[in-house]
Order: structure tokens, then sequence, then C-alpha cells
RNA sequence: GGGUCGGUGGCGGAGUGGUCAAUCGCAGCUGACUGUAAAUCAGCCGAUUUCGGUCUACGGGGGUUCGAAUCCCUCCCGGCCCA
């Protein structure tokens, strides 16, 4: 399923091969939670490159419902995107719906108990349930439901989150292959599925989840929860040891990560793949990252490491108003190449939607080209 | 010309004797955003300041009062009605 063909130090390059096509890593995928990339169309995303997207169990579950996707016939058909589709558990949303507000619901050892943000109602997401879904959706590569806990919990109760992790990965990786028999499903036709690492700072715990997962045996290992400790800081002893524990034949997923610093410092540490709201959510609220003219083809990994090889602009300050030249003279999107700062940021102030799709295109336009530099420094490295 | 209602910070618009440098909305300024409850959220938004204050302020002027954006007089300006 995963092929090394590449290292540059501990960083790394393969070929991934999902039943929807084959994957070169590192790779980047933007969130597509409910189905879309908010603000961008499918023209739009393989416009600026895009190729795999991540979609959410339960966000769709909720809307538009499991049933209404598979009558679409699954949820390639149903987005009309080709390219491989990975599944989030809803995990994630176990941390931001539940941890950071009790309220929303109730997390057991047996299932997660969601209340809805909709309309309050109560949905029960279990391992099993979650894994399911993932089949019905029809996506490409799916991710074990795992807890996710804040990394200002304590130590110990990031052990129980880790140990409801473990648990509930057995019970996932048993569902699978359950699926995988009741659909009839061909070796080369089923899904990739993910276990995610817990742990929170803790390397103890990362290790001794790592293991438990391993273990199971999945195709691929997350690392789960922020990378970042309390003070901000990147974590890069945790991040780092943690891609160690990793089996090199197995893929090696952050979730949720990262700014481009932090995608290149996990490409660094060993890697695989990425997805992240960043580009999208910051070019809908008007930051934009921009590529430093004076950065010419250097490494981005290694000693040599290009540190602040972009930086970022808001495009809503006032100083932008009369700023007549190009968002990112480097760039070749849609944006770049037709308009000027000051007219961006009048789409911005007259909030047309148009703002926020020119800004989240070119921001994963910015995400797409830095992928494709960090594969070639990799490639061309030995 | 007569009557009447009104003039509050960039705009709209509260307040109608003290706790008002003045609710709130918009605009403006600045942040934040990491497996998306986010086209969201937070802070600032009279002038100065050693950040504790100090000063000038609710159309202009005058007055009543311990105290006025709030009450009285007068002037200026605007809306409406009547001639």
């Amino acid at each position: 399923m995963f092929k090394l063909t590449a290292k540059k130090n501990t960083a790394r390059s393969g070929q991934v091969k999902t039943k929807n096509g084959v994957l070169s890593t590192p790779f980047f995928m933007p969130d597509a939670t409910r189905g879309f990339v908010k603000s961008l169309d499918c023209d739009d995303l393989s416009g600026v490159g895009v190729s795999p997207v991540v979609v959410n169990t339960y966000h769709l579950y909720l809307q538009p419902g499991t049933e209404l996707v598979k009558k679409a016939g699954g949820i390639h058909e149903f987005m009309n995107w080709h390219a491989p589709l990975l599944s989030d558990s809803g995990g994630y949303q176990v941390f931001s719906l539940i941890h950071k507000n009790p309220e929303m619901g109730k997390i057991t050892d047996e299932a997660v108990i969601f209340k809805s943000p909709l309309d309050g109602s109560k949905h029960i997401i279990s391992p099993e349930k979650s894994i399911q879904i993932q089949f019905d959706l029809g996506v490409d590569m799916m991710v074990v439901l795992d807890d996710v806990p804040p990394n200002t919990y304590t130590k110990e109760k990031i052990k129980d989150a880790v140990e409801r992790t473990v648990l509930w990965a057995g019970r996932c990786k048993v569902e699978y292959e359950k699926q995988l028999k009741m659909r009839k499903i061909a070796a080369s036709k089923r899904p990739l599925i993910f276990g995610v690492i817990q742990g929170g700072g803790y390397a103890d715990l990362r290790k001794y989840c790592a293991e438990k997962l391993v273990e199971i045996g999945f195709d691929g290992y997350g690392f789960g929860a922020r990378h970042i400790d309390a003070d901000g800081n990147f974590m890069e002893d945790v991040v780092r040891e943690t891609a160690k524990l990793i089996p090199e034949n197995a893929l090696r997923f952050a979730l949720g990560v990262g700014t481009p610093a932090d995608i290149v410092k996990f490409v660094e540490c060993g890697w695989d793949m990425f997805d992240c709201v960043i580009p999208t959510r910051e070019g809908r609220h008007g930051r934009l990252f921009l590529r430093k003219s004076t950065s010419p083809p250097t490494p981005l990994l290694g000693k040599e490491r290009v540190v602040d090889f972009y930086e970022t602009m808001n495009i809503n300050n006032g100083k932008f108003r009369e700023d007549f030249s190009p968002i990112d003279v480097a760039c070749d999107c849609q944006l770049c190449k037709n308009y000027s700062r000051s007219y961006l940021h009048h789409l911005f102030a007259m909030k047309d939607p148009i703002a926020m799709r020119l800004a989240a295109m070119h921001n994963l336009k910015f995400y797409m080209d830095l992928m494709e530099k960090l594969r070639e420094e990799i490639i061309n490295c030995k």
C-alpha cells in the first residue's frame, strides 16, 4: 500500500496506492469537512493542484446523512471528486465539541454521545459505528475513532484518553475486517485504515500508544492532538520520536497539521501526510501566505533548513487599501495573476464571497507548491 | 411670518438632574485562527498620559443647581404643519 522511494535524512518520499489512484508523499489534503472545501468548488480545487481531500464522518452523518450519500453512489459521486478521499472518524469532534464544551456530549468507553450542535439531538458514535459510516461513504482512507484530549489535561487524564484510543482502535480494526468481509471488498479495493497515536506532550505515553496500535496493525498511524505545547512551542522531540515508533512501511499522518513551518518540520521528522483548515480558514479570514520574494529554491529540509521561507499578510489591514501591487509576485494563482492587493482588500471590505474564494485558492496553491518542493527536494537528494 | 418637533462621538441611534467620556449597531484599527459549531472570535475605537489619572466634550452663548447631555432663557441650524 505504501512504498518508500526516497529519503533525505529522516524526511521521506514514497507512493501510496489507493482505490482511486496513487499519491506521492509527502502530501497535503485540504479539509472538506461537510463534503466541500468552504468557498471552493471542484474546479477551483483541481485548478490549484489539490488531489486528496479530507471529509468528516460525524459531520456528513449529520448532514446530509449517510443514507443520502449512499443513494448518491458514495461520497466521491456525491461530491464529484474522484481523487482519493480520506475521512476523519469524528474523533476530532470528541475534542472540539465535547472536551472543550462538556455539555455538548459525553465520552464513555463504550461510545461517544454527541449532542448535535445543529438541534441538540443525541447521536451515539461508537468505534464500530464510525467505521461503518466510513465504509458507507466509500472513502479511500479511513481513521479510527479516537479520544483527543487537550494537551492541557493532566498526564493521568491523557493516559485515560490513550487507553480509550487503544481500546477503540482495536474495536475499529475488528469492525473494519468485518465490513471488508460483509461487503466482499477485494484486497486491492480496500480502504486504508489509520490508527491515531495520542499521548499529548508525553513521550512515554506516545510510545505506549504507538506500540499498542502497531500490535493491532494499521496501514498508517496518525499523530493526534496538538503538536504545540502550552507555551506555543513546537514539540519537536515528541514529533520526531513518535515518527520513529511507526514501521517504515506504514504511512505517517500528521492530523490537523499545520502552518507551513510546522509541515516542513514534520516532513523533516519523517511524516508523510497532512491536513489542516489553516490555508482555507485563514484565507477566508483575510490572511494570505506569501512566498518570500528573496527565497530562491533553497532547501527547506536538513541543516540548511530555511526557517522563514514565507510570510503572511492580513489583507484587511488598512495599509493595503491603496496598494495596487500583486498579492504575491512569485505566485501564478488566479488571484495573483489578475488582481491587486487593493482590489482584494476591497472585496473583503465588501464581504463578497469572491474574496474568500480567491484567498482560499491562493493559500491552497501555496501549500500545494510547498509540498511539491518538499517532494522534489527529498527525491533529488539521493 | 406663526406653530411644532428636533440638533449627542466618523455615521445611525440610546440616554432625559448625579453611578456618563456617554448603552448599542455600523464604519475604522489591530490581533487570533492548526483531524472546521469559524464568511468566525477577541481587543481597541474624544485628547493626552509615568496607564493611576488628567483635560475638553452631548449645536453656540448665558443661567438654575452642591452637581446638567438631561431643567430655564436666548441665538443659530434642520424636519414637518399652517399662512
